[in-house]
RNA sequence: GGAGAGGUGUCCGAGCGGUUUAAGGUGGCGAUCUCGAAAGUCGCUGUAGGGGAGACUCUACCGAGGGUUCGAAUCCCUCCCUCUCCGCCA
């Protein structure tokens, strides 16, 4: 969340950098109820501090044998009194909490403004569209046919958008999420992170997913459980209410995990195939660091993601997300996106954030700088990469025209063979 | 799941209704002593939110949330977590 200091001392600066994404967002609120909620708090102070003295008399008189019923009604009334003010310095609190809960995260300066995606600036694009001598099939026919892909018996089991690999399919997927993580591990100076696939409300709210979008999320009936819609739930929150030293930072971490997402809003939308579905697998990189470092470290995590990319031969492209296309949490953003010959277009299969210190305001991720000063950490991630995704793109992309599927190099010795 | 024990500052640990302003120790920092170091001695040492130009000052925080009381770390209730034993289990 917002920095409630740094909104009382520059309304109208966050108000136009909010607006950026939104013109419906302000602040204005939040700066009307944290003035009445100092002063109630100001008063509750200092009839406490009366309440604490006069208390203190009572036991020193009853020791001397003195009468106290006077004295002790009067601070009983006193007492009632601070009740009321704290029960509404409680009630402004939890407004002023909420909302601020609910407001995004402020763009940086560096991102582009637009009014949609179709804003979002191309930074580079690396190889070219496959080019084919036949036509192409699109990844869900091809998986079909080679058997790789259950699609049918995948909703049989569960519901529609929940798929089922088998044979070399699964074996692929699995080769795909061990480069990665051997990639990040080994290369990248990541540490590797096995977390929980479910997390409560307190770990969803540090990284922003609850309170707004808790209808994306599949919540377990008689526990405060949610399964995670990404490892960077778990994984962000690993040090939440904690101190590091700044001598522990940056922090390289790095996930394999399913990823559960209820797409509320998206029906119709790429329903055929393995682009959107209610349970994929993904290698998320998660990374903290010290505000002074994150803009380098946010570039070299985006690289850390292109490497998976251009390993594998997958034509790419990178754009910079505008100010109406950044997620909620993040001050900044890149889109990796991988040429798809069934939609013959680039699809999204990376987002790399930096979220500044929203994040680490809500789980409360502070660190001792050298001086000794304790201040919030800078998070970001990325995927590296979206697994199924990323078997798609081979599927369509390294499709021959006899109907084989040739398997990039580096997966090879994953897979233990070189086409399907 | 059953029975018991317990959650206090960096850590250990006392406190069981009123000079607790959380004892004492430990760790850390500083000073002193020393050629230097150790030991000793002395001092400082948490987080958050208010107020103040500032030196400062007020409030809250003893697992979490309620309650009792003039007053709660301390008594009561609910929940969470940890440990021990038993049961069950991959």
């Amino acid at each position: 969340m917002l920095d409630i200091k740094l909104i009382r001392e520059n309304p109208d600066k966050i108000n136009e950098l909010l607006k950026r994404r939104n013109p419906e967002l302000s602040i204005d609120k939040i700066i009307e109820i944290d003035a009445e909620r100092r002063k109630v708090q100001t008063q509750a102070d200092e009839l406490r501090s009366k309440r604490k003295n006069e208390s203190q008399k009572i036991g020193m008189m009853k020791k001397n044998g003195e009468n106290t019923d006077a004295l002790q009604e009067e601070i009983r009334a006193l007492g009632d009194k601070v009740k009321e003010l704290e029960e509404k310095q409680v009630e402004l609190d939890n407004t002023q909490r909420d909302l601020l809960l609910r407001t995004p995260n402020i763009p940086d300066e560096t991102t582009p403004i637009g009014q949609s995606e179709n804003d979002n600036p191309t930074i580079k694009t690396w190889g070219s569209p496959t080019e084919f001598s036949f036509t192409p099939k699109a990844h869900w026919d091809l998986c079909e046919e080679k058997g790789i892909v259950d699609f049918e018996r995948g909703v049989k089991l569960s519901q529609s958008r929940f798929t089922l690999y088998r044979g070399k399919g699964a074996r692929l997927e699995r080769a795909i999420i061990q480069f990665f993580l051997d990639l990040h591990t080994q290369e990248h100076g990541y540490e590797e992170i096995l977390p929980p696939f479910m997390a409560n409300a307190a770990t969803m709210t540090g990284t922003g997913q609850l309170p707004k979008f808790a209808e994306d999320m599949y919540k377990c009936v008689d526990e405060d459980l949610y399964l995670i819609p990404t490892a960077e739930v778990p994984v962000t929150n690993i040090y939440s209410g904690e101190i590091l030293s700044e001598d522990d930072l940056p922090k390289y971490m790095t996930a394999y995990t399913p990823c559960f997402r209820r797409e509320a809003g998206s029906a119709g939308k790429d329903t055929r195939g393995l682009i959107r579905v209610h349970q994929f697998n993904k290698v998320e990189m998660v990374k903290l660091t010290t505000p002074e470092t994150s803009k380098d470290e946010h570039e070299k995590l985006t690289q850390n993601a292109e490497k998976c990319l251009e390993l594998l031969g997958l034509p790419y492209r990178r754009v910079a997300l505008c100010t109406a296309d950044i997620g909620f949490s993040a001050n900044k953003c890149f889109d990796l996106e991988v040429w798809l010959p069934s939609y013959n277009t680039y699809k999204e299969i990376s987002s790399c954030s930096n979220f500044g210190d929203y994040q680490a305001r809500r789980a409360n991720i502070r660190y001792r700088d050298k001086d000794g000063k304790i201040r919030f950490v800078h998070t970001l991630n990325g995927s590296g990469l979206a697994v199924g995704r990323t078997f798609a793109a081979i599927i369509e992309n390294f499709q021959q025209e006899d109907g084989s599927i040739i398997i990039p190099e580096v997966l090879r010795k994953y897979t233990g063979f070189d086409r399907i």
